[in-house]
DNA sequence: ACATTTTTCTGAACACGTTCAAAATAATAC
DNA sequence: GTATTATTTTGAACGTGTTCAGAAAAATGT
C-alpha cells in the first residue's frame, strides 16, 4: 500500500547477510506455498530473525515478489542465449523467446497472477511502466532489443527503433493471457504465440512496405510520444 | 482472497433495504476517501449496520467495488445513447464513445487502479475474462455490439461478427493506459485514443480488403478460438 | 396462537501486513 | 580504551479484512 519506502541500504557485511537470509527463505516459502499463504511472519522466522527486521531489509511483501521475478526473468535470458545465436530470422527467434518465457514461468503460473495484479497497479512499486529507471523493465526491453539487432529482415531503421518496445508491449500481452489461460497444459497460450507471431511477422512486412511509409511514420511518431506512460508531463 | 464467496440473494425486503443502504454507504465513501482509506468498519458504521452485517451482504471489498464499476458503466451507457444516434461512421462512433468512456471514468482515477489491479488477477471475481457468464462484461460488450451494428462502412461479415469482442479489449486497452497516465488532464489519453482510432479505422479497411481474406480468416479464427481465455477446455 | 425454520444481525475473535520506539550490536573517532 | 555515532535487531502494538458461533427478528407452517 505504501509507495515511497525509502531507500534501504545494506551498509556492513553482516547486513548483506542477513538480507540474503531473509531473500532465500521468501524465495522457498513463496515457491512452496504462493503468495497468499506466505506471511512475513513465516519468512522471517524460516530466516531466524525478527518480523521487524524483514522489514528493515524488504519494505514489504511486494518486494519479495520482485526479487522473485527478477531471478525468473535471468533463468529466461539464460535459456534465451542460444536460440539468438542459432536462430537469425526475427519469426523465428520471437517464437522461441516467446516459448521458452512461458516455460520458464510455468512454475510459478498459480502466483504470477499475483505478481500482475500488483505489477498492474500504478501505485505498485513493481509496476513496469513507472520510472524509465526500473532497471528490471529496462532489462527486459533490452532482449528484445537483442533479438531484433543483428536479424537478416528487411526493416526500416524509424520501426526498427520502436520494434523492441513495442515487441516487449506484446509480450506482457501474451503473459497477462496466459495468467487467465486455464487450459491444460497452457496449450492455448503456445497456440496464441505461434499464431500472433506469424501475424506479427506478416504485419511488419506490410508495415516495411514503402507504400505504407505514412502511416508507420504517424504510428511510431504516436508510440514515441505515449512510451513514458507515467511522466507527468503532458 | 477467497474467490467463490457463495451467492448472497436478499431474501426478504427488510433485506433488500439494509443492502441498499450498506451500498449507498460504501458508494459514498469510496467515493470520497478512495480504496484504501475507505475501511468496511467506516462502511458498517455510516450504514448504522454491524461490521459482521455488511459482510453478510457482500462477500468482500472488493465486491463493493464491483458495485461502482457497475455504475459507472451505467453512467457512460446512458451518455452512449445520443452519440449513436448522431454519428453513423464507425470511426466517428468509436472517438466519441471512447472519449466519453474516460470522462465518466474521470472522477474516480485515483482509485481506479486499485480496481483494475483487482480485475486482473485470475482469482478476483471481478476479473473481466472470467466466465461467459459474468453479466458486467457482456453489458460492456453489447455496447460495441451496438456501436458496430448499423454502421455504414463495408465490412466483411466475419470480421463484423468478431468486430465487438476486439474493439472492447481495445477499450480495455485504453483503460489500462489511462490508468497509468500521469499528465495532466490525461491529455495523453485522449491523444492516444485519437490516434489509434485513426489507426484502426484503417486498419479495418485494410482488413476488409478482398486480398486480405486468407490473413483476415485466419486470424479471426484465432480470436475466436481463444477468447474464452478463462476456459478450462483445451 | 404457537412451533419451527429461515433470514438478518451482532460482537468478539483471528491472522495478517505494517509501524515504531527503543535495545543490542557494530563501526568509527579521538 | 572509551565515547560517539551508525546500523541492526527486537517485540509489542495498531489497524485492517475476514470469519464465525450464536442471538434477534422475521417468515412460514399448522
Amino acid at each position: 500500500m505504501k509507495s515511497d519506502t525509502k531507500a534501504k541500504p545494506t551498509k556492513t557485511a553482516k547486513g548483506e547477510q542477513t538480507r540474503a537470509l531473509i531473500l532465500s527463505s521468501a524465495l522457498d516459502l513463496l515457491g512452496e506455498r504462493g503468495y497468499e499463504q506466505t506471511t512475513m511472519r513465516a519468512i522471517a522466522q524460516k530466516a531466524g530473525v525478527s518480523l521487524g527486521n524483514a522489514y528493515h531489509y524488504f519494505g514489504s511483501k511486494e518486494h519479495m515478489i520482485q526479487a522473485f521475478y527478477q531471478r525468473t526473468h535471468e533463468e529466461h535470458l539464460a535459456a534465451t542465449v542460444p536460440v539468438l545465436e542459432k536462430e537469425t530470422t526475427l519469426k523465428a527467434r520471437l517464437l522461441s523467446v516467446l516459448r521458452l518465457k512461458i516455460s520458464t514461468l510455468e512454475p510459478y503460473h498459480e502466483f504470477a497472477g499475483v505478481l500482475f495484479k500488483t505489477a498492474a497497479d500504478p501505485h505498485s512499486p513493481l509496476n513496469p511502466f513507472a520510472h524509465e529507471s526500473a532497471p528490471t523493465r529496462r532489462d527486459s526491453i533490452k532482449l528484445f532489443e537483442d533479438l531484433v539487432r543483428d536479424t537478416k529482415a528487411r526493416i526500416p531503421a524509424d520501426l526498427r527503433e520502436e520494434l523492441p518496445y513495442l515487441l516487449w508491449l506484446y509480450h506482457m500481452g501474451i503473459i497477462l493471457f496466459w495468467i487467465h489461460d486455464a487450459s491444460a497444459k497452457h496449450t492455448r497460450t503456445y497456440r496464441l504465440i505461434d499464431h500472433t507471431v506469424d501475424l506479427l511477422d506478416k504485419l511488419i512486412s506490410l508495415a516495411s512496405n514503402p507504400l505504407m511509409r505514412p502511416v508507420r511514420k504517424r504510428a511510431l511518431k504516436m508510440v514515441a510520444d505515449l512510451r513514458e506512460v507515467g511522466l507527468a508531463e503532458a
